[in-house]
Formats: C-alpha cells, structure tokens, sequence
DNA sequence: TCGTCAAGACTTGTATCCTAGTTTTTATCC
DNA sequence: GGATAAAAACTAGGATACAAGTCTTGACGA
C-alpha cells in the first residue's frame, strides 16, 4: 500500500531554493529596501526560467519583504513605522505572556536550562564573539518559551524579531550593547528562576525596551529607507 | 520628482480575485480541510489559464490555508492542533495588552463607543440576528483597540480570530453563545470605562475562554478535519 | 474472488512566447 | 543648452506546451 513514504518533507524544488535566497538576502539586508529586483536577472543568475522566480517572488510579496506591481520593477519593501510598532506591540505581549508562563513552571532543570544559557553568552561576551551571540540571543528566549510549556510562542516571537533585527543591523554594531543585552538576560532568568511572574515580565520589558532608542536613532539616519515617512516637503 | 504617485492602491489582477476567492471559500469552511483542489479546475472555473491560479495558490501556501506537493492533488490544509494553540496563545496575550492599554486610556468618547457597541450587540440579540453578531463582535474587539490606540494590534487579533472562526462553524450555533458573549463584552467594557485594567483583562481572559471548551468538543466531533490527530490504530 | 501490474488520466513543475503597461534613453526642435 | 516627444528597453501578467511524477482503474492471471 505503499503508505506515502511517510511524508518525507517534500522534496525540495527551485522555487524554494530561490524563495530562501531572497529571504536571507532581504533579511540580513544584504539587499537594501527600495532595491529594484527583476524576475529575468535573478532566473538568468540561477540558470532557470523566470517560472519559479515568480512563484518565489509571490511567497516573498505574501510575507511583506517585497512589493510586486504590475509591469513594474519590483522592488525590496522599504521599513513602515506602522510595522515596526506591530511588531514591536506583538513582541511584548507575547514575551511578557511567555515569561509569566515561566516564571510559574520553571523547575530546577528549567533553572539550569537558564543558567547555561547565560554561561555561553557570557563567554561570548568575554571572546566579544558578536555573531555567535545572535544566536544565544534566540537560543535564550527559546529557551524562556520552552519552560514556560509554550513553544509556539518563540515562533512568533523569532518572526517578529527578525523583522527588527534587520533593522537593527543598519545601526550600531552590538559590540556596545552586547553588555547590557546579558545584563538583562541575567535579570530576566533570576527573576524567572525565582518565580517572581512581575518581576520577569518588568525586566523583559526593559530589555525590550533597549531598541526603541536603537530604532529611533536609526528611523533620522536611515528615512530614506522608511516608506511611511514622508519626505520634507 | 513625480512623488511615485502616492502609492494608490495597485490595479487588482486576476490573481487577486482568485486567492480572494479561494480565501473566503476556505475560511469559511465551504472549502472542507482535505478538499483537493486543481489549478487546471479553478482556471477553468475562472475562464482564465493556469498562471493566475498557480499565484494565487502560491499566496494561500504562504498563510498555510493549503498543502501544495509537487505532483501531487492540492489540497486545503487540515486544522493543526498546534497552530490552534499557538494562536489561542498570541491572541490572549495581544489581546490583555490592548486591553491593559485601553483600560488606561480610556475617556468619555471611548467610553461612549463601548456603550454604542454594547447596544447593537443587545439590537443584535433581541432580533436573533445571528450574522450581523460576528460583525458586531469584531467591531468591539477593534474598538477596544483603537481606545487603547493600539490600532495594530486588531491587525493580529482578527488574523488570529479568523483561523478559530473557521473552526467553530463546525460547532454549535452561535445562537445558544450569544447571551453570554454579549455578557461577557459588557464585563469587559465596564471594567474598561472604569479603568480597572486588570479586571479588564480578567474578563477578557474568561471570554476567549468560552472558545476552549467549543473547540474541544469539535476536535472529538470532527477528528477527521485535524492533521495531528493520529488517528487510532 | 483476489492479487498484481500496466496503461492512462490525473497532478504540479518548468520553459517559452506574447501582451500591455512603465521607465529610460535618445533624438529632435526651439 | 534645455525642454519635449518619440522610440527603445524593460517590467510583470497571462497563455500555452511539455516534462515528470502520482494515483486510479481495469484487465489479466492464479
């Protein structure tokens, strides 16, 4: 009978090849918002015909990263304000609605968990391995959602930071803020350690907080990047 | 110069109209989960070729509404346990923080959109009239929102509600919940024109409540429309 | 009657051509 | 030289043809 080779995540076809691409390109801002993209150049560069760049194109359009109009270029979305503050409303809700599941449920493993999260970033810090540590950094909130027993909620909480961390790269190097980053870390598993719901959620907040000047310095110093900022007239 | 025209809303295509289409039919469950669905079928339905049809399943794959496999039927997307959570999850934690948001905002305007609100919802259930109720809901849901001027934050709210909406057209009629969700929104709205941020979110927490035991009962009813169900051997 | 297997009718993936609109370039006129 | 208009180059939308799998169905044999 053959049982569907037990779904096998199905096999991987250029369209996802090329969808990746963009995406990685797009995100790490490797391509700049505003960047004219055309259908024919990324096929000719992949070696295929425009097809499965289309189809890359539509899965990229659905989630925001570019704007397809039609016969006109296309281009890499610039940053909306709007957005921003979606993501960063969103972010909150959700980190401080996972925090306070943590604090509830943290154990002696989830306590250890924690603890050897920031040991690695603290090692990170002290070899100022800066690229490593964007990595802790999710690795921590995971970590924070798995005890808290919601692990949809990292989901959310990757997809909207990575909406602001390719903001983020446009700004200072995280050399300065790296410190203050594990500072909060630390806080936030003290507090989740001891149970203390409020106390974590305030401390998340804070550390939230952290970007709203990195993004306000970078939304003067990069407008031209912003598509809901009108031009002074 | 020619200020790019103000953005004016770009000319609809067909692959608008079809992934429109295909959207309302599939939220609205006319669209059964594991019903196959054929490019070539919808194209000809639509007197149009392949191409559009093929965008705008495209589109629907990014908001997993379908399962495309190379070669294989099409087919709309089975309820995934996981994804319920999940939204159940984002949509209680954004929607305590525009609650908290609102509850500190609120004045005597926002209280008099609550009040207006809360007397078509009474219109609404005097007169049975069961499907102008869901829109009464969600025009509740995001006046609470712009109270709290949060107005993004009914962006996600309505995302999320939608994929549970879904759902619950497979449950009772609405008809035996009205009471208590009129009920609930006038807990809730009292507790906002009184500024009680945490009453407030207490009863908004019991509302979104009222969903839990409704979806559990559908996910014994209809086991078959769930894709993390394995079913029993 | 049941199992096996092969043919054919599906499915989506990819390539190519044409069309209609936009943008840039170039030529022309003042 | 600068403004204007024609023309060429470029854009994505759509249609069609073919390729490469998958599934269904029915014939055939045991």
């Amino acid at each position: 009978m053959a049982k569907t080779a037990a779904l096998p995540a199905d096999k991987r076809v250029t369209v996802d090849e090329i969808a990746d691409y963009l995406y990685r390109e797009i995100t790490s801002l490797r391509l700049l918002p505003g960047t004219r993209i055309s259908e024919t150049d990324i096929a000719m560069r992949f070696g295929v015909s425009r097809q499965p760049v289309r189809d890359a194109f539509r899965r990229l359009e659905t989630m925001d990263l570019i704007l397809v109009r039609a016969k006109k270029a296309t281009e890499v979305r610039k940053f909306s304000i709007r957005a921003i503050e979606k993501s960063r409303f969103v972010r909150a809700a959700v980190e401080a609605a996972a925090l306070r599941q943590a604090a509830a449920m943290c154990d002696a493993a989830g306590g250890f968990q924690l603890d050897a999260c920031i040991a690695l970033q603290r090692k990170a810090l002290a070899e100022k391995d800066f690229a490593g540590f964007a990595g802790l950094d999710y690795d921590f909130h995971k970590t924070i959602c798995e005890i808290g027993k919601v692990p949809y909620a990292f989901d959310v909480i990757r997809s909207e930071k990575e909406k602001v961390d390719r903001l983020c790269i446009l700004g200072l190097s995280k050399e300065d803020r790296m410190p203050q980053l594990v500072a909060d870390h630390e806080a936030i598993a003290t507090a989740v350690k001891a149970g203390d719901a409020e106390r974590a959620v305030t401390a998340g907040m804070a550390h939230l907080g952290r970007l709203d000047d990195t993004i306000a310095a970078i939304l003067v110093q990069s407008a031209a990047f912003f598509e809901d900022l009108d031009p002074p007239s």
